[in-house]
DNA sequence: TCCATTAACTAACAAAAGTCAAGTAGATTC
DNA sequence: GAATCTACTTGACTTTTGTTAGTTAATGGA
């Protein structure tokens, strides 16, 4: 059985595998029935970590290693501009999947970083991997490719929003959606991923509240 | 052996299914290896079509019949927002798919539109089929996923223009990529594509060229 | 051929969002 | 507890984009 990984840390971990991986397998069953035989290949090649505030867990330039399942905790992705400013391109939080998809998927080099906003608990598996386990279960094939166009509607529905919405109506989307983002993630993260900057969003926030 | 068809028009047409699924099929080469097999495959499941300008091929409120290869011609994907006015969220041309991606794989209702903005020469597949001849040729399904992939890649790619560039950042960028759209696609289509007025395209425009 | 319709451009003004510079409040550190 | 430091806010001003309305040019149908 695994143990928790804390990666480049030596603070002892309270948080057991048993809970993690069942938040895990609880989210799946939401979509897919698995049989014993899917559950303890979940089990075996799903590794739980724990990560720090801010750590960097996925490096600019270089292949994503994993795809992880947030079972606890806030994660961004982000890059930098012409300029060197960092620009937020994804928040998430559970529960979810979370990778810069389309490179994950090709194993080709990601111009972004992936952060844990606040302490993490995940599950992560590499691509192989996860090719492995979805080569020997269709029931977690179906549920990878799943996974892939929720990213996939995602983004057609971050672009759609982004071409047609103002900056307002963008911030109140998700005020609406995803309330706990804005309680747990800095305003200029926020910022940046709705596509403005700090100073408007900071503006359009004391409007509403007044 | 196929014939072409043009659907809701009898006008004659002199376009031959041979030199529709060869550029098609040259088209998949450049990517992945095909046996006779597959070949086969592909001439027996897609269908080679033809519509004129401004053709409908697939209505909001219902679900994506079909997966477009585009032989010739421009496409769009276009819904109607709260004032009823029209929002372009997508334009193509060959060589490259076309369809509502997210409703055509999970054959939900789309609340998109796919028009033909000029004639156009397709060949489509339908759901069932593509799934059919997917699990019958490995080499088809990788190329698929492929294609799956790229419409993941594209959305991502406009998502962060569209959060980060500004509109004439946006309109240089379709001009050094897709000059061909500036010269076939009416400039209100474009200017919505791109996320602004058509008035702020004209001044955008006029600024450029002056 | 003429008329009606539509697409594209223009201009003047309004609103939205960015820029720059300064200020505040809350944490953190020594 | 004073001094930093950082995130966030604020205000004045600029630039960009939207709005409204009018003009021109091209298009299509009777």
């Amino acid at each position: 059985m695994h143990e928790v990984k804390e990666i480049g840390q030596d603070e002892e971990c309270f948080f057991t595998f048993v809970t993690m991986i069942d938040k895990f397998l609880n989210f799946v069953a939401t979509r897919t029935a698995l049989t014993d035989t899917d559950i303890a290949l979940c089990k075996k090649y799903f590794e739980p970590v724990l990560f720090p505030k801010n750590r960097i867990i996925e490096e600019q330039d270089k292949v994503p290693k994993y795809l992880y399942y947030i079972v606890s905790g806030y994660l961004r992705l982000f890059h930098y501009n012409q300029n060197g400013d960092e620009v937020t391109t994804h928040i998430n939080c559970p529960p979810g999947f979370f990778t810069s998809y389309s490179n994950f998927i090709n194993q080709t080099k990601s111009d972004e970083n992936v952060e844990c906003i606040t302490e993490c608990e995940l599950l992560r598996i590499t691509k192989n991997d996860l090719d492995e386990i979805t080569s020997k279960s269709s029931s977690i094939k179906d549920f990878s490719i799943f996974v892939f166009q929720q990213s996939l509607t995602y983004n057609e529905k971050r672009s759609r929003e982004l071409g047609t919405l103002s900056a307002e109506q963008r911030y109140r989307k998700l005020m609406e959606e995803h309330p706990d983002i804005l309680h747990n993630v800095p305003i200029s993260y926020i910022a940046s991923f709705l596509g403005m900057k700090a100073e408007s969003l900071s503006r359009i926030r004391r409007k509403i509240t007044n």
